[in-house]
DNA sequence: ATAATTTTATGCTATATAGCACTTTAAACG
DNA sequence: CGTTTAAAGTGCTATATAGCATAAAATTAT
């Protein structure tokens, strides 16, 4: 052997070696014992043994001896921070007030609880694989355009999944139930003695486009309403195509008396496209949305909406998380939410008059 | 002496108190003469030692000495990540739009160098030490309420400090010259043949505040017009307190032509009760918010406002921060943009009928 | 003066030994 | 049978010693 080699190095590799061929399982001989079988003096031993403790690969019970370190427990040296991931492609990221309010809700979740909360939307590998280090955690907003990101993700932290869930139900979910939302909101409008109602969609790519949009259509034909293609207007989420709704839907012939946004920022935007227009909200047109971001309550009038529970959610993928992280098992990996309608004062009873006009 | 103190222990609380009291600066006396000069085996000085090296205090040269690690060097052992810190009780968070986009600026910075960023507003002190473990630097939004937060964190890490400067003038700062900003609303306005401007105020507790309705009313002088105090409302940056605002001069005789809003959801606010009152913006009363936020663009019609150069505020502040981070000094401590004003649609001619009505 | 050699100082490895403190187990005792 | 006591086993501290490898300094030789 070339003796440059220290021996306590050759003892701290073959009890490496013992470990990884499980023929050390919980247990270490005693260092007495171990020094007579290996041929060297105690006092080498101890420190190759000393070594290996201070590497965190065994650890030391005065009096009683030494053991394996549980690799799980030291795999993963707690970082105290989750992350929430959402891509920025998405509604413009955090600029989006819904998704600013979530990530509000998630923080605040995460601080009560001890934790810290890294924000990131860059999807680039190296990067990716950078921050995920860092994190015990991640509750991400998933769309189908970046569940290979989520994939990517889950392969090294814990993920649960908000919003929509995954297409790999294996990922645990924290998501609304939008259909029965949006038929609230129908329910809504019908009973105020709407039956012309318009309805702008999100993007039908997730659940959520979808479901809203099924919630609509499942709506009126439960009220006895005709499904009226006319009546919908494809949007994508944003104020701009809120107010390109509007322009359409005031092109109609009869005009719809009431219309559906999927969600806030396009209500809102059809809102500002109708007072521009000199049409009155309820009296001429009433106006639903869904989300209930804060400016909903703060315009005038205040915006009728479907109150997505926002807490509730943060509340629920978090304690799924540190379940997920503590290596304890979800009793429920899908939760869906209740969302319900709030009538504010953008709603009113039917005017035939519009409708007619 | 208790003998259940080791010696080893108490011969580290020796080298650590030496070289705390400069009495070791760089080289520490060799193991066998150290034996020698505390009375202690060689052996035992050497374990000691061996234990300060591998907390990082020290480090040894084999055939040259033991020497005292570089402080400055081994105190940070850099995570990769920065902070932003924003007090929740300012503005909602991250739920206020303009505050969203400068942490979303913030964050794609932060990325593109390849730092993560936490998001923490909590105040707590326990939490805060907490986190800012984990934080190479901090980039924080200041007021006056939260210097003493900020001062917390400046003992643990470089902090650059956004929108207001700090009392403390030796905190690096990044700030808009709000004051030429708004004395550029003023001119706007006045080119349009405005004299009766009011004026919707934020918090003026803050620089921010300040220096807006500082702006506003230089401008007024600049442009011969007299600072007439009933077209001043407090308000608070709120949604609310736009409408409020809109109230109050609604109920002026004769009305203002035209507002200022020291903020942009002030802006939105006062359109909003103003569409609600039936009045034309900008054919019966003009706009003119400040910040630039995303919905500003969107809404019909566009808001005429000031742009704050968010992206560029974050990548000044970044930049700063790095240096500090890497123990490089500033050459400009405090760097303050200029901010311009956008001419959109919600700012028309003065119509006398109105302010005369 | 330069080159070669020796000395010295440094930290590093290794071993042997001796006793301490504590826990568990086994043996002795009542 | 239960209690008490003793023994054995564990890791921990501490010291003494002996030699290695290297680099720098001092010395010596050319």
């Amino acid at each position: 052997m070339d003796t440059t080699i220290p021996k306590y190095l050759l003892v701290e590799d073959y009890i490496r070696r013992q470990i990884k061929q499980r023929k050390i399982i919980d247990k270490l001989p005693g260092e007495r014992l171990l020094a007579a079988e290996l041929g060297y003096s105690y006092m080498t031993i101890r420190k190759a043994v000393d070594n290996l403790v201070n590497e965190g690969l065994l650890y030391k019970i005065p009096t009683k001896g030494t053991y394996v370190a549980d690799q799980k427990a030291q795999k993963k040296p707690k970082t105290g921070t989750i992350g929430y991931f959402l891509d920025s492609r998405i509604a413009g990221g955090l600029s989006s007030p819904y998704y600013a309010q979530i990530f509000n809700a998630i923080e605040k979740e995460a601080t009560r609880n001890g934790y810290s909360l890294i924000y990131f939307s860059d999807t680039s590998d190296s990067k990716l694989n950078k921050v995920l280090k860092k994190l015990d955690g991640v509750i991400a907003t998933c769309f189908p355009r970046v569940e290979n990101v989520i994939q990517e993700i889950k392969k090294v932290v814990p993920v649960v999944v908000i919003d929509n869930s995954a297409a790999d139900k294996t990922i645990p979910s924290v998501i609304i139930d939008n259909f029965s939302a949006e038929i609230e909101s129908v329910d809504h409008l019908c009973s105020l003695g709407h039956e012309r109602i318009g309805f702008i969609t999100g993007l039908e790519d997730s659940d959520v486009g979808k479901n809203r949009y099924e919630g609509y259509k499942s709506g009126l034909s439960k009220n006895g309403a005709a499904i009226d293609p006319t009546l919908i207007f494809r949007g994508n989420y944003t104020f701009r195509s809120g107010v390109s709704g509007i322009e359409y839907f005031l092109s109609l012939e009869p005009r719809p008396t009431a219309i559906i946004c999927a969600n806030d920022s396009m209500a809102l935007g059809s809102i500002s496209k109708l007072h521009q227009e000199g049409l009155e909200v309820p009296d001429d047109i009433s106006i639903v949305g869904f989300d209930d971001i804060d400016m909903a309550r703060q315009i005038t009038p205040p915006l009728t909406t479907i109150a997505a529970p926002v807490d509730e959610i943060a509340e629920r993928a978090f304690c799924m998380l540190q379940r997920l992280i503590d290596g304890k098992t979800l009793d429920n990996k899908h939760v869906a939410l209740s969302a319900h309608l709030v009538p504010r004062e953008t709603t009113g009873a039917a005017t035939n008059a519009i409708a007619v006009a």
